[in-house]
RNA sequence: CGGGGUGUAGCGUAGCCCGGUAUCGCGUCUGCUUUGGGAGCAGAAGGUCGUCAGUUCGAAUCUGGCCACCCCGACCA
């Protein structure tokens, strides 16, 4: 292994790639566009997956599991759905292998057993779910309905990159059943709240909360809420999206219910969804040219403590000074590797923990235990200081959630420096080049986004929930516009 | 899917133009010395050269198909 990683200013994807091998998060695998996520990687996605689902049962909904095929009849029932996913469906369309004739050895697929109706294999769910629910609906006493599913999906796409876009990845897919629109509205808005907590307290990444635009709209909902992130290198990450789906799946799969008056209506819904893609946005977000560099709330490993040491009699009192602090480490609920490993050095262990994000790193020598001192390390900002031993539990407890807020604060100056307001087209065609989200008017038109999008490979990531109320011209047009919202390029 | 590139030991590579079964570094194993920022010395193991076919006395090397990955486009969470 060789011994640093690309620089994130010579060239930000290959460090990114390389970034995300060599903290061992994950690997390709034999499969096209298809990646292995390895257990230091899944351990921070099971952190990612726990935290969300408390949040999602704290909001009354409850776990459920669809299936992975869709048969096609019914992956076209919403029409404009089906046509958003069409060119990325993987199809199962037989059931069975024989041995080739003609290849001894080998394997065919056997023309004979040819599904009748071919199944799509899911790039979401509405259509095997809004067609379950039409059987689980008849009354307004049975809404509404408040299911969760953490599932794979498959999109074909042309182009991967791992966590970020993969054909295969995973992710939990909210989908709910209301009986007014105001209801599916609130619901629609408060997972995205759920989202925007989660990513910013969790991930220390600050979001901005907003509607997508027509051109970018979830295929078959009336209204797309998402919350946009900003990575280091100024591109913009979509992070979460919360989409009102008025009565269209309701219509496409007949799901109606009796309303108090007796008469028939058809249900509203909605439909949410965070994936594996946020560790993307984890990684891009914070890590920096020595590895990643991990919050503690999702960090697998908290704190590690790494002895200095000649010989088994000095490890042996270093043990006996060092164990009752990981036990007590232990007790505050912090995660501690002591790592004795005699195979590696010191100097490696540093840069290896450094490489894998682990906030905090201890070193204890004999000259410390004479002094009764400790050099703690910290990952965000690369200082060290010297300790007391005693009370350093607690006093790292305390760091942690310093070096929690801290690191959201530096994204969020981060962020705050590359936002521009941007009112000339000049300005416009020059910001873009050097990154970061511009704040424009824009004259509400899918034609004058499509332009800007074909000029420079800007799209308008969201219209922020926050957006004042001012007079305005359209950056690109020169038409009226009341308020601004977020050009960038994205991932 | 279009353009460009790559594939040789666990990882990174030389060799390929001009055919004769393979270079170097890191890692691994053994031993000794080491241990406060990626240790040193000595010895050793490890390769159907992505894959399938073709040309040839002989293919990592030449030809063709296929697979995978990377970069740039189009598409996208």
């Amino acid at each position: 292994m060789s011994k640093g990683l690309p620089k994130r200013s010579e060239n930000y994807s290959e460090w990114y790639n390389e970034l995300v091998k060599r903290a061992d998060l994950a690997e390709n695998s034999a499969v096209r566009g298809c990646m292995v996520i390895k257990p230091y990687g899944f351990s921070i996605w099971e952190k990612m997956q726990r935290a969300l689902d408390d949040m999602f049962k704290e909001t009354g909904h409850t776990n459920a599991y669809f299936p992975l095929f869709v048969p096609k009849s019914l992956f076209e029932a919403e029409e404009k759905n089906a046509e958003g996913f069409a060119k990325e469906c993987a199809v199962v369309t037989h059931y069975r292998l024989k041995s080739d004739p003609n290849n001894p050895g080998k394997l065919m697929v056997d023309p004979e057993a040819k599904l009748e109706e071919e199944l799509v294999v899911r790039p979401t769910s509405e259509a095997i779910i809004w067609n379950t629910y039409k059987n689980w609906i008849q009354s307004h006493r049975d809404l509404p309905i408040l299911i969760n599913q953490w599932a794979n999906v498959v999109r074909w796409e042309m182009r991967t990159r791992m966590f970020l876009r993969t054909a295969e990845f995973l992710w939990q897919e909210g989908h709910t059943a209301h009986a007014t629109e105001k209801e599916a509205m609130d619901e629609t808005k408060q997972m995205l709240d759920v989202y925007a907590t989660f990513v910013e307290e969790w991930m220390s990444v600050p979001v901005i909360k907003g509607f997508k635009t027509a051109n970018e709209r979830f295929a078959g909902a009336e209204e797309t809420l998402c919350i946009e992130a900003m990575m280091q290198d100024g591109k913009a990450l979509q992070a979460g999206t919360s989409h009102f789906l008025g009565q269209n799946f309701a219509k496409a799969f007949d799901v109606k219910f009796q309303n108090k008056e007796g008469k028939l209506e058809h249900v509203w819904g909605t439909s949410w969804g965070v994936s594996t893609r946020l560790m993307g946005a984890l990684i891009m977000a914070h890590s920096d040219d020595l590895g990643l560099v991990l919050p503690p709330k999702l960090a697998p490993i908290h704190v590690v403590i790494v002895p200095i040491y000649k010989g088994d009699e000095d490890l042996e009192a270093i043990k006996a000074v060092i164990m009752p602090i990981v036990k007590e480490l232990k007790s505050l609920g912090i995660t501690v590797k002591f790592d004795d490993n005699d195979a590696y050095r010191p100097g490696w262990k540093f840069a290896e923990y450094e490489l894998k994000g682990v906030p905090l790193r201890m070193a204890v020598g004999m000259r410390d235990l004479q002094n009764g001192v400790i050099e703690l390390a910290r990952r965000d900002t690369l200082t060290k200081e010297t300790r007391p031993i005693e009370g350093i539990a607690t006093y790292i407890k305390d760091l942690l959630d310093e070096i929690q807020t801290a690191i959201y604060q530096k994204a969020l100056n981060f962020r705050q420096e590359n936002m521009f307001k941007v009112d000339t087209w000049a300005a416009f065609e020059e910001q873009i080049e050097k990154g970061g989200f511009l704040l424009c008017h824009w004259d509400g038109t899918s034609e004058t986004e499509e332009k800007i999008k074909e000029l420079t490979k800007a799209t308008i990531r969201c219209i922020p929930l926050d957006a004042v109320e001012e007079e305005g011209v359209c950056v690109y047009s020169g038409k009226p516009s009341s308020k601004r919202v977020v050009f960038a390029r994205a991932y």
